[in-house]
DNA sequence: TGTACATCAGTGAACGCGCGTTCACTGATGTAC
DNA sequence: TGTACATCAGTGAACGCGCGTTCACTGATGTAC
């Protein structure tokens, strides 16, 4: 192939038209692969997904994204990955401000969770389908740092004799439970027949009732109510 | 090709080995592609199904299953509704013995689902994951039968005064969450830390949670608690 | 400051593969007479 | 009871396609001297 036709091939497939790239080198490829992968997860879905079509999203040839993960597979952990740090955040952040408050803080756990899945659907969507989380070790500390939060909400709770006893962690699958299951069924689109409310109503409604049902007989009338 | 190859392919082809079909017929092949379909998403995931692999399973050609099923689609869609069909029987199974109690028959509502997740865990994947419900009314309306048996034993329970007053629906959402978001947890393996109990422990416990949450005070200490 | 050179981050082409679906066909079945 | 024939439910081959991944390559970058 002469020199004058790879240029033009390259014009020809060009990047997104008017925003061909100025260099050779991308700049930030790992970063526009992941942006790519949840623009097409939101389009097409975690299964429709394909690792020629994100290349393609990017501006760049098939082959490209190999020089920044191993495989497809390894594209979608690190997604999975982003999703669960972004997550911790977002629960960290919301229970900051209502320190020393458990009964408040599981609240807007749950009010926080659902909002992540609702507002970051692709993300959701990639991190509860990762065929095998255990080969990838980061992924699977990042989605412990969600668990570790609320867990230590609950124990904070118990501790202040505002939630219920017992195995914190079967009180932290209660609550787990349906923040993760009102969430799916917002993302998986099960809920069309009550699309007037927002999500967060939505969530505030729900985990309020699990709340009323983990709370002592003590913190029933004062703290768990206060939020609505 | 002459008759004695085609002959021969065949036998080559066969069916599984020591049970080739002794008819050219199959008898009930849209049964047997149903069935293979749900070994196939148990094997390999509701995205790792094929239509030829399930022909193959089947022991037929790949272009057989367009006899009974327009597409793979609507192979799937089927599937999912009588998933739905099957989940609505296990409910009215479930709530039956316990008639003008609809305290007691939340709970066991909840155990239900739960319990029909984890034992149909083929069926409930495929129940969540078809693309277009909208596309196939009688999916649609089976999924809605489910919801219906929830909705209404809820209303039972306002009228009855043992369960919050308010909309039905926003009670069903509280409940449908709980039940659903354990069953998206076990199903995905995401619990592979609380292993050592059984989903039917672990559903019992945390509907528990969410009923003394629904409960008004008339019913928190007597009705509710008694299941457990 | 200039330059040789190693390394990095892309490229286009190709590999082999399995997929969903369609087609013309044929063996099996059941029914009217 | 026998038979002609329409219909049903399979078959094997083929179509076109897009996929994940590998390969030898080359332009761009940065660093040692």
């Amino acid at each position: 192939m002469t020199k004058r036709a790879i240029v033009a091939s390259r014009r020809r497939v060009g990047v997104a038209p008017g925003r061909r790239r100025r260099t050779y080198h991308h700049g930030n490829l790992r970063r526009a692969l992941l942006d790519a992968a949840l623009k097409l997860v939101e389009a097409v879905g975690p299964k429709g997904l394909t690792l020629r079509a994100t290349a393609r999203l990017a501006g760049v040839s098939q082959a490209a994204p190999y020089r920044h993960f191993a495989s497809k597979d390894a594209l979608l952990a690190t997604v999975a990955e982003e999703g669960f740090k972004a997550l911790t955040r977002a629960m960290r952040e919301a229970i900051g401000p209502l320190a020393g408050n458990p009964t408040a803080q599981l609240q807007v756990l749950g009010v926080a969770y659902v909002g992540f899945a609702t507002s970051h659907s692709s993300h959701f969507r990639v991190m509860f389908e990762v065929a095998d989380r255990e080969a990838y070790p980061s992924l699977r500390a990042a989605a412990d740092g969600a668990l570790v939060i609320l867990k230590g909400v609950i124990s904070d709770g118990q501790k202040a004799g505002l939630v219920r006893a017992g195995d914190p962690a079967d009180v932290a699958l209660a609550a787990w439970s349906v923040a993760h299951g009102l969430s799916a069924l917002l993302v998986d689109r099960q809920l069309v027949e009550l699309g007037q409310k927002s999500a967060d109503e939505l969530a505030r409604g729900v985990t309020q009732h699990l709340l009323t049902g983990l709370a002592t007989s003590q913190s029933a009338d004062a703290g768990s109510l206060r939020l609505c």
